[in-house]
DNA sequence: TAGATTGTTAATCGATTAACAATC
DNA sequence: TAGATTGTTAATCGATTAACAATC
Protein backbone atom coordinates (compact mmCIF):
# COMPACT_ATOMS: atom_id res chain seq x y z
CA UNK A 1 0.00 0.00 0.00
CA UNK A 2 3.02 2.78 0.87
CA UNK A 3 6.31 2.86 -0.63
CA UNK A 4 7.21 1.83 2.91
CA UNK A 5 5.83 -1.85 3.33
CA UNK A 6 9.21 -3.38 3.12
CA UNK A 7 12.30 -2.01 2.51
CA UNK A 8 12.63 0.94 5.11
CA UNK A 9 15.04 0.01 7.78
CA UNK A 10 14.42 0.57 11.69
CA UNK A 11 16.73 3.16 11.97
CA UNK A 12 14.48 5.40 9.93
CA UNK A 13 11.45 4.36 11.81
CA UNK A 14 12.65 4.66 15.05
CA UNK A 15 13.17 8.63 13.59
CA UNK A 16 9.31 8.58 12.46
CA UNK A 17 8.48 9.37 16.43
CA UNK A 18 10.65 12.62 16.55
CA UNK A 19 9.33 14.09 12.94
CA UNK A 20 6.07 13.57 14.33
CA UNK A 21 7.03 15.08 17.59
CA UNK A 22 8.67 17.81 15.71
CA UNK A 23 5.82 18.64 13.00
CA UNK A 24 2.98 18.77 16.06
CA UNK A 25 5.24 21.56 17.71
CA UNK A 26 6.06 23.40 14.12
CA UNK A 27 1.86 22.99 12.93
CA UNK A 28 0.57 24.14 16.21
CA UNK A 29 3.05 27.41 16.18
CA UNK A 30 1.62 28.19 12.85
CA UNK A 31 4.41 26.94 10.88
CA UNK A 32 3.67 26.85 7.27
CA UNK A 33 7.20 25.96 6.04
CA UNK A 34 10.12 24.34 7.01
CA UNK A 35 13.72 23.00 5.16
CA UNK A 36 15.30 19.99 5.52
CA UNK A 37 18.13 22.32 7.00
CA UNK A 38 15.41 23.46 9.53
CA UNK A 39 14.65 20.20 10.50
CA UNK A 40 17.83 19.17 10.55
CA UNK A 41 19.19 21.62 13.58
CA UNK A 42 15.88 20.83 15.77
CA UNK A 43 16.18 16.75 15.28
CA UNK A 44 20.11 17.53 15.61
CA UNK A 45 20.87 15.17 12.52
CA UNK A 46 22.11 16.37 9.46
CA UNK A 47 20.14 17.63 6.57
CA UNK A 48 21.10 14.91 4.57
CA UNK A 49 19.81 12.49 6.78
CA UNK A 50 16.30 14.40 6.80
CA UNK A 51 15.88 14.40 3.17
CA UNK A 52 16.93 10.56 3.09
CA UNK A 53 14.05 9.66 5.18
CA UNK A 54 11.20 11.72 3.90
CA UNK A 55 12.33 10.14 0.64
CA UNK A 56 11.55 6.93 1.96
CA UNK A 57 7.90 7.61 2.48
CA UNK A 58 7.90 9.80 -1.00
CA UNK A 59 8.60 13.04 -1.72
CA UNK A 60 6.69 15.54 -1.10
CA UNK A 61 9.22 18.52 -0.72
CA UNK A 62 9.31 21.03 -3.48
CA UNK A 63 12.14 22.17 -4.46
CA UNK A 64 13.85 25.79 -3.72
CA UNK A 65 10.96 25.85 -0.65
CA UNK A 66 11.38 23.07 1.42
CA UNK A 67 8.26 21.25 2.97
CA UNK A 68 4.79 22.23 3.32
CA UNK A 69 4.50 21.44 7.62
CA UNK A 70 0.48 20.35 7.62
CA UNK A 71 0.33 18.86 4.68
CA UNK A 72 4.32 16.11 5.67
CA UNK A 73 2.37 16.08 9.43
CA UNK A 74 -0.97 14.25 8.12
CA UNK A 75 1.70 12.23 6.05
CA UNK A 76 3.59 11.29 8.99
CA UNK A 77 0.37 10.64 10.97
CA UNK A 78 -0.56 8.43 8.38
CA UNK A 79 2.49 6.41 8.33
CA UNK A 80 2.20 6.36 11.82
CA UNK A 81 -0.90 4.94 12.34
CA UNK A 82 -2.23 7.77 14.22
CA UNK A 83 -5.59 7.78 12.18
CA UNK A 84 -6.75 4.44 13.05
CA UNK A 85 -6.64 3.91 16.73
CA UNK A 86 -5.86 0.57 17.64
CA UNK A 87 -8.01 -0.85 20.60
CA UNK A 88 -5.37 -2.03 23.64
CA UNK A 89 -6.07 -4.05 26.54
CA UNK A 90 -3.28 -3.25 29.65
CA UNK A 91 -2.42 -6.06 31.81
CA UNK A 92 -0.84 -5.94 34.85
CA UNK A 93 -2.14 -2.38 36.94
CA UNK A 94 0.63 -2.41 39.88
CA UNK A 95 2.21 1.04 40.02
CA UNK A 96 3.82 0.47 36.17
CA UNK A 97 0.51 -0.57 34.39
CA UNK A 98 -1.08 2.61 36.80
CA UNK A 99 1.14 5.27 35.04
CA UNK A 100 1.18 3.56 31.59
CA UNK A 101 -2.77 4.31 31.77
CA UNK A 102 -2.49 7.48 33.06
CA UNK A 103 0.73 8.85 31.77
CA UNK A 104 -0.19 8.97 27.98
CA UNK A 105 -2.83 10.57 25.37
CA UNK A 106 -3.17 7.57 23.78
CA UNK A 107 -5.44 8.56 21.52
CA UNK A 108 -2.70 10.91 20.38
CA UNK A 109 -0.23 8.00 19.58
CA UNK A 110 -2.85 5.55 17.79
CA UNK A 111 -4.02 3.67 20.36
CA UNK A 112 -7.01 3.54 22.63
CA UNK A 113 -6.80 1.85 26.06
CA UNK A 114 -10.93 -0.63 26.18
CA UNK A 115 -9.62 -2.82 29.29
CA UNK A 116 -7.25 -2.89 32.19
CA UNK A 117 -6.78 -6.21 33.88
CA UNK A 118 -4.80 -7.47 37.02
CA UNK A 119 -4.89 -11.01 39.02
CA UNK A 120 -5.63 -8.70 42.36
CA UNK A 121 -8.79 -8.88 43.62
CA UNK A 122 -8.41 -5.99 45.68
CA UNK A 123 -7.82 -4.13 42.31
CA UNK A 124 -10.81 -5.33 40.36
CA UNK A 125 -13.74 -2.61 40.21
CA UNK A 126 -11.60 0.51 41.04
CA UNK A 127 -11.65 2.81 37.91
CA UNK A 128 -8.83 4.71 36.49
CA UNK A 129 -9.38 7.04 33.32
CA UNK A 130 -13.04 6.13 32.99
CA UNK A 131 -11.80 2.27 32.67
CA UNK A 132 -12.62 -0.41 35.31
CA UNK A 133 -9.99 -2.63 36.19
CA UNK A 134 -11.13 -6.26 35.23
CA UNK A 135 -10.07 -9.78 37.16
CA UNK A 136 -7.68 -11.69 35.22
CA UNK A 137 -10.36 -14.18 34.48
CA UNK A 138 -12.43 -12.65 32.53
CA UNK A 139 -9.90 -11.71 29.81
CA UNK A 140 -10.68 -14.55 27.27
CA UNK A 141 -14.46 -13.64 27.31
CA UNK A 142 -13.42 -9.96 26.90
CA UNK A 143 -11.22 -10.64 24.32
CA UNK A 144 -13.93 -12.89 22.72
CA UNK A 145 -16.72 -10.19 22.87
CA UNK A 146 -14.58 -7.12 22.00
CA UNK A 147 -12.50 -6.88 19.15
CA UNK A 148 -9.29 -5.77 20.72
CA UNK A 149 -5.84 -5.25 18.34
CA UNK A 150 -3.22 -4.95 20.87
CA UNK A 151 -2.21 -5.42 24.28
CA UNK A 152 0.75 -3.67 26.99
CA UNK A 153 2.48 -5.90 29.32
CA UNK A 154 3.13 -4.41 32.76
CA UNK A 155 4.00 -7.65 34.44
CA UNK A 156 7.00 -9.39 36.04
CA UNK A 157 8.90 -11.46 33.67
CA UNK A 158 8.10 -14.88 35.51
CA UNK A 159 4.35 -14.14 34.70
CA UNK A 160 4.71 -12.98 31.31
CA UNK A 161 4.76 -16.20 29.64
CA UNK A 162 1.46 -17.35 30.62
CA UNK A 163 -0.17 -14.47 29.62
CA UNK A 164 1.56 -13.71 26.21
CA UNK A 165 -0.21 -17.74 25.59
CA UNK A 166 -3.65 -16.89 26.59
CA UNK A 167 -3.48 -13.39 24.61
CA UNK A 168 -1.53 -14.66 21.58
CA UNK A 169 -4.53 -17.72 21.49
CA UNK A 170 -7.18 -14.87 21.58
CA UNK A 171 -5.50 -13.94 18.49
CA UNK A 172 -3.43 -10.76 20.12
CA UNK A 173 -0.30 -10.06 17.72
CA UNK A 174 0.69 -6.93 18.94
CA UNK A 175 2.41 -6.45 22.15
CA UNK A 176 3.89 -3.27 24.34
CA UNK A 177 6.16 -5.67 26.36
CA UNK A 178 7.60 -4.22 29.78
CA UNK A 179 8.90 -7.69 31.06
CA UNK A 180 12.25 -9.24 29.78
CA UNK A 181 10.19 -12.24 28.57
CA UNK A 182 11.13 -12.83 24.64
CA UNK A 183 7.47 -12.99 23.23
CA UNK A 184 9.08 -13.04 19.46
CA UNK A 185 10.97 -16.15 20.51
CA UNK A 186 7.83 -17.99 20.97
CA UNK A 187 6.05 -16.34 18.67
CA UNK A 188 7.57 -15.32 15.59
CA UNK A 189 4.76 -13.63 14.05
CA UNK A 190 4.07 -10.54 16.80
CA UNK A 191 4.78 -7.41 16.51
CA UNK A 192 6.92 -6.84 19.72
CA UNK A 193 7.99 -3.56 21.09
CA UNK A 194 10.36 -4.08 24.21
CA UNK A 195 10.75 -1.36 27.17
CA UNK A 196 13.82 -2.43 29.30
CA UNK A 197 13.79 0.13 31.12
CA UNK A 198 16.08 -1.44 33.57
CA UNK A 199 18.94 -1.50 30.48
CA UNK A 200 18.29 2.43 30.42
CA UNK A 201 19.47 2.76 33.86
CA UNK A 202 22.35 0.22 33.68
CA UNK A 203 23.59 2.53 30.76
CA UNK A 204 23.38 5.60 31.98
CA UNK A 205 25.20 3.79 35.04
CA UNK A 206 28.36 2.92 32.79
CA UNK A 207 28.06 5.95 30.96
CA UNK A 208 28.62 8.04 34.34
CA UNK A 209 31.32 5.92 35.71
CA UNK A 210 33.62 5.35 31.96
CA UNK A 211 33.19 8.95 30.72
CA UNK B 1 41.24 3.04 34.26
CA UNK B 2 39.80 0.40 32.08
CA UNK B 3 40.28 -0.08 28.31
CA UNK B 4 37.40 0.44 27.64
CA UNK B 5 37.23 4.24 28.43
CA UNK B 6 37.20 5.85 25.16
CA UNK B 7 36.84 3.81 22.07
CA UNK B 8 34.02 1.64 23.42
CA UNK B 9 30.93 2.15 20.87
CA UNK B 10 27.26 3.28 22.35
CA UNK B 11 26.18 -0.06 20.13
CA UNK B 12 28.65 -2.25 22.53
CA UNK B 13 27.51 -0.19 25.25
CA UNK B 14 24.10 -0.93 24.80
CA UNK B 15 24.40 -4.81 24.95
CA UNK B 16 26.22 -4.72 27.66
CA UNK B 17 23.13 -4.66 30.32
CA UNK B 18 21.72 -7.85 28.61
CA UNK B 19 24.79 -9.47 29.15
CA UNK B 20 24.62 -8.24 32.67
CA UNK B 21 20.89 -10.22 32.63
CA UNK B 22 21.57 -13.29 31.07
CA UNK B 23 24.93 -13.95 32.88
CA UNK B 24 23.25 -12.76 36.18
CA UNK B 25 20.73 -15.88 35.17
CA UNK B 26 23.52 -18.65 34.57
CA UNK B 27 25.60 -17.33 37.40
CA UNK B 28 21.79 -18.04 39.60
CA UNK B 29 21.81 -21.16 38.00
CA UNK B 30 25.18 -22.07 39.15
CA UNK B 31 26.62 -22.58 35.48
CA UNK B 32 30.27 -22.14 35.87
CA UNK B 33 31.25 -21.71 32.31
CA UNK B 34 29.67 -20.46 29.30
CA UNK B 35 30.78 -20.15 25.54
CA UNK B 36 30.44 -17.52 23.22
CA UNK B 37 28.01 -19.64 21.20
CA UNK B 38 25.95 -20.15 23.84
CA UNK B 39 25.55 -16.70 25.37
CA UNK B 40 25.02 -15.85 21.31
CA UNK B 41 22.10 -18.26 21.07
CA UNK B 42 20.73 -16.72 24.70
CA UNK B 43 20.74 -13.18 23.51
CA UNK B 44 20.05 -13.75 19.48
CA UNK B 45 22.81 -12.53 18.28
CA UNK B 46 26.38 -13.69 16.41
CA UNK B 47 28.77 -15.74 18.07
CA UNK B 48 31.65 -13.58 16.51
CA UNK B 49 29.54 -10.69 17.81
CA UNK B 50 29.70 -11.70 21.76
CA UNK B 51 33.30 -12.31 21.05
CA UNK B 52 33.88 -8.65 19.34
CA UNK B 53 32.30 -7.18 22.20
CA UNK B 54 33.83 -9.19 25.34
CA UNK B 55 36.99 -8.72 23.94
CA UNK B 56 36.50 -4.81 24.09
CA UNK B 57 36.53 -5.11 28.25
CA UNK B 58 39.88 -7.46 28.14
CA UNK B 59 40.04 -10.97 27.01
CA UNK B 60 38.70 -13.33 30.18
CA UNK B 61 37.61 -15.86 27.74
CA UNK B 62 40.17 -19.24 27.75
CA UNK B 63 40.72 -20.84 24.49
CA UNK B 64 39.02 -24.30 24.21
CA UNK B 65 36.68 -23.82 27.60
CA UNK B 66 34.91 -20.35 26.71
CA UNK B 67 34.32 -18.07 29.41
CA UNK B 68 34.12 -18.13 33.27
CA UNK B 69 30.75 -17.10 34.57
CA UNK B 70 31.11 -15.62 38.21
CA UNK B 71 34.48 -13.64 36.72
CA UNK B 72 32.78 -12.55 33.45
CA UNK B 73 29.94 -11.54 35.39
CA UNK B 74 32.26 -9.78 38.01
CA UNK B 75 33.84 -7.54 34.87
CA UNK B 76 30.69 -6.77 33.70
CA UNK B 77 29.36 -5.80 36.78
CA UNK B 78 32.33 -3.50 37.25
CA UNK B 79 32.01 -2.09 33.78
CA UNK B 80 28.23 -1.14 34.55
CA UNK B 81 29.42 0.51 38.05
CA UNK B 82 26.81 -1.84 40.22
CA UNK B 83 29.58 -2.16 43.23
CA UNK B 84 29.62 1.96 43.07
CA UNK B 85 26.12 2.84 44.25
CA UNK B 86 25.59 6.56 42.80
CA UNK B 87 23.24 8.58 45.39
CA UNK B 88 20.15 9.41 43.40
CA UNK B 89 17.17 11.94 43.74
CA UNK B 90 13.70 11.65 41.54
CA UNK B 91 12.32 14.78 41.00
CA UNK B 92 8.47 14.40 40.04
CA UNK B 93 6.41 12.03 41.79
CA UNK B 94 3.12 11.86 39.74
CA UNK B 95 2.13 8.36 38.45
CA UNK B 96 5.55 7.87 36.36
CA UNK B 97 7.96 9.12 39.25
CA UNK B 98 6.27 6.54 41.75
CA UNK B 99 6.46 3.70 39.31
CA UNK B 100 9.82 4.28 38.78
CA UNK B 101 10.57 4.08 42.66
CA UNK B 102 8.91 0.85 43.50
CA UNK B 103 9.51 -0.90 40.16
CA UNK B 104 13.22 -0.97 40.59
CA UNK B 105 15.75 -2.72 42.68
CA UNK B 106 17.94 0.39 42.35
CA UNK B 107 20.98 -0.98 44.32
CA UNK B 108 21.41 -4.13 41.58
CA UNK B 109 21.37 -1.62 39.04
CA UNK B 110 23.89 0.58 40.76
CA UNK B 111 21.61 3.25 42.26
CA UNK B 112 20.63 4.39 45.66
CA UNK B 113 17.45 6.75 45.82
CA UNK B 114 18.32 9.20 48.51
CA UNK B 115 15.21 11.49 47.98
CA UNK B 116 12.38 12.25 46.47
CA UNK B 117 10.99 15.68 45.18
CA UNK B 118 7.80 17.21 44.25
CA UNK B 119 5.58 20.62 43.66
CA UNK B 120 2.36 19.26 45.07
CA UNK B 121 2.04 19.97 49.11
CA UNK B 122 -0.58 17.42 49.33
CA UNK B 123 1.98 14.63 48.10
CA UNK B 124 4.63 16.02 50.98
CA UNK B 125 5.49 13.69 53.72
CA UNK B 126 4.10 10.79 51.90
CA UNK B 127 6.22 7.86 52.25
CA UNK B 128 7.71 5.38 49.34
CA UNK B 129 9.66 2.65 50.46
CA UNK B 130 11.05 4.27 53.40
CA UNK B 131 11.65 7.52 51.40
CA UNK B 132 9.35 10.50 52.68
CA UNK B 133 8.53 13.07 49.63
CA UNK B 134 10.28 16.12 50.08
CA UNK B 135 8.71 19.86 48.88
CA UNK B 136 10.78 21.46 45.44
CA UNK B 137 11.31 23.93 48.04
CA UNK B 138 14.29 22.01 49.72
CA UNK B 139 15.73 20.89 47.07
CA UNK B 140 18.48 23.18 47.10
CA UNK B 141 18.58 22.87 50.84
CA UNK B 142 18.93 18.94 50.47
CA UNK B 143 21.68 18.54 47.77
CA UNK B 144 23.72 21.50 49.68
CA UNK B 145 23.46 18.89 52.65
CA UNK B 146 23.86 15.36 50.66
CA UNK B 147 26.38 13.99 48.06
CA UNK B 148 24.02 13.43 45.22
CA UNK B 149 25.33 11.93 41.82
CA UNK B 150 22.40 11.78 39.64
CA UNK B 151 18.73 12.88 39.37
CA UNK B 152 15.72 10.78 37.62
CA UNK B 153 13.13 13.27 35.82
CA UNK B 154 9.72 12.15 35.81
CA UNK B 155 8.30 16.04 34.69
CA UNK B 156 6.31 16.93 31.89
CA UNK B 157 8.57 18.46 29.28
CA UNK B 158 7.49 21.79 30.01
CA UNK B 159 8.46 22.30 33.41
CA UNK B 160 12.60 20.17 32.83
CA UNK B 161 14.10 23.52 31.96
CA UNK B 162 14.10 25.05 35.30
CA UNK B 163 14.22 22.16 37.36
CA UNK B 164 17.48 21.30 35.39
CA UNK B 165 19.10 24.42 35.68
CA UNK B 166 18.04 24.65 39.47
CA UNK B 167 20.08 20.57 39.49
CA UNK B 168 22.66 21.63 37.05
CA UNK B 169 23.54 24.62 39.55
CA UNK B 170 23.33 22.11 42.49
CA UNK B 171 26.46 20.40 40.26
CA UNK B 172 24.11 17.27 38.98
CA UNK B 173 25.69 16.12 35.89
CA UNK B 174 23.92 13.11 35.33
CA UNK B 175 19.89 12.57 34.53
CA UNK B 176 17.68 9.61 33.53
CA UNK B 177 15.43 12.29 31.45
CA UNK B 178 11.83 10.80 30.75
CA UNK B 179 10.79 14.18 29.64
CA UNK B 180 11.45 15.47 25.86
CA UNK B 181 13.67 17.96 26.86
CA UNK B 182 16.96 18.20 25.40
CA UNK B 183 19.47 18.45 28.82
CA UNK B 184 22.51 17.95 26.42
CA UNK B 185 21.83 20.46 24.45
CA UNK B 186 22.45 23.05 26.73
CA UNK B 187 24.38 21.93 29.30
CA UNK B 188 26.95 19.46 27.20
CA UNK B 189 29.16 18.42 29.75
CA UNK B 190 25.99 16.47 31.10
CA UNK B 191 25.47 12.59 31.18
CA UNK B 192 22.32 11.73 30.18
CA UNK B 193 19.82 8.66 29.04
CA UNK B 194 17.03 9.43 27.48
CA UNK B 195 13.51 7.33 27.92
CA UNK B 196 11.08 8.31 25.40
CA UNK B 197 8.17 5.77 26.11
CA UNK B 198 6.29 7.81 23.68
CA UNK B 199 8.19 7.07 20.71
CA UNK B 200 7.79 3.20 21.78
CA UNK B 201 4.65 3.26 21.51
CA UNK B 202 4.62 5.56 18.02
CA UNK B 203 7.10 3.00 16.62
CA UNK B 204 4.72 -0.03 17.21
CA UNK B 205 1.81 1.31 16.27
CA UNK B 206 3.99 2.10 12.90
CA UNK B 207 5.14 -1.96 12.70
CA UNK B 208 1.44 -2.57 13.47
CA UNK B 209 0.22 -0.63 10.50
CA UNK B 210 2.90 -1.36 7.84
CA UNK B 211 4.37 -4.60 8.50
C1' DT C 1 47.84 -35.09 20.81
C1' DA C 2 43.05 -33.88 19.26
C1' DG C 3 39.01 -31.10 20.01
C1' DA C 4 37.15 -26.97 21.25
C1' DT C 5 36.84 -22.29 21.47
C1' DT C 6 38.99 -17.96 21.95
C1' DG C 7 41.26 -13.56 20.09
C1' DT C 8 41.85 -10.98 16.15
C1' DT C 9 42.22 -9.75 11.40
C1' DA C 10 39.87 -9.27 7.07
C1' DA C 11 35.47 -9.06 4.37
C1' DT C 12 30.86 -7.69 4.18
C1' DC C 13 27.10 -5.20 4.94
C1' DG C 14 24.32 -1.25 5.92
C1' DA C 15 23.66 3.38 7.42
C1' DT C 16 25.16 8.09 7.25
C1' DT C 17 27.09 11.89 4.90
C1' DA C 18 28.53 14.54 0.96
C1' DA C 19 27.85 16.27 -3.47
C1' DC C 20 25.41 17.94 -7.19
C1' DA C 21 22.11 17.96 -10.88
C1' DA C 22 17.14 18.87 -11.18
C1' DT C 23 13.69 22.17 -10.46
C1' DC C 24 10.64 25.22 -8.00
C1' DT D 1 16.71 34.59 -14.44
C1' DA D 2 18.92 33.82 -9.85
C1' DG D 3 18.60 31.76 -5.35
C1' DA D 4 17.19 28.17 -2.68
C1' DT D 5 16.41 23.65 -1.59
C1' DT D 6 14.98 19.20 -2.90
C1' DG D 7 15.77 14.32 -4.77
C1' DT D 8 19.15 11.09 -5.63
C1' DT D 9 23.53 9.08 -6.61
C1' DA D 10 28.14 8.26 -4.99
C1' DA D 11 31.58 8.21 -1.16
C1' DT D 12 32.48 7.42 3.50
C1' DC D 13 32.15 5.59 7.70
C1' DG D 14 31.22 2.23 11.19
C1' DA D 15 29.29 -1.96 12.80
C1' DT D 16 28.56 -6.79 12.06
C1' DT D 17 29.98 -11.14 10.36
C1' DA D 18 33.20 -14.55 8.69
C1' DA D 19 37.40 -16.84 8.87
C1' DC D 20 41.26 -18.73 10.87
C1' DA D 21 45.52 -18.94 13.44
C1' DA D 22 46.65 -19.22 18.36
C1' DT D 23 46.20 -21.90 22.37
C1' DC D 24 44.01 -24.07 26.26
Amino acid sequence: MNKTDNQISMPVIRRLPRYYRCLSILSENGVETVSSKELSQILNITASQVRQDLNHFGGFGLQGCGYDVPHLLDKVRELLGIYRAKRTVIYGIGNLGRAVVCHFDFIKLGFEICGLFDTNEKLVGENIKDLTILHDSTLEDFLLQNSVDAAILCIPTDSAEQVVDRLYAAGIRCFLNFSHYDITGKYPDCIVEDVHLSESILTLGFLAENL
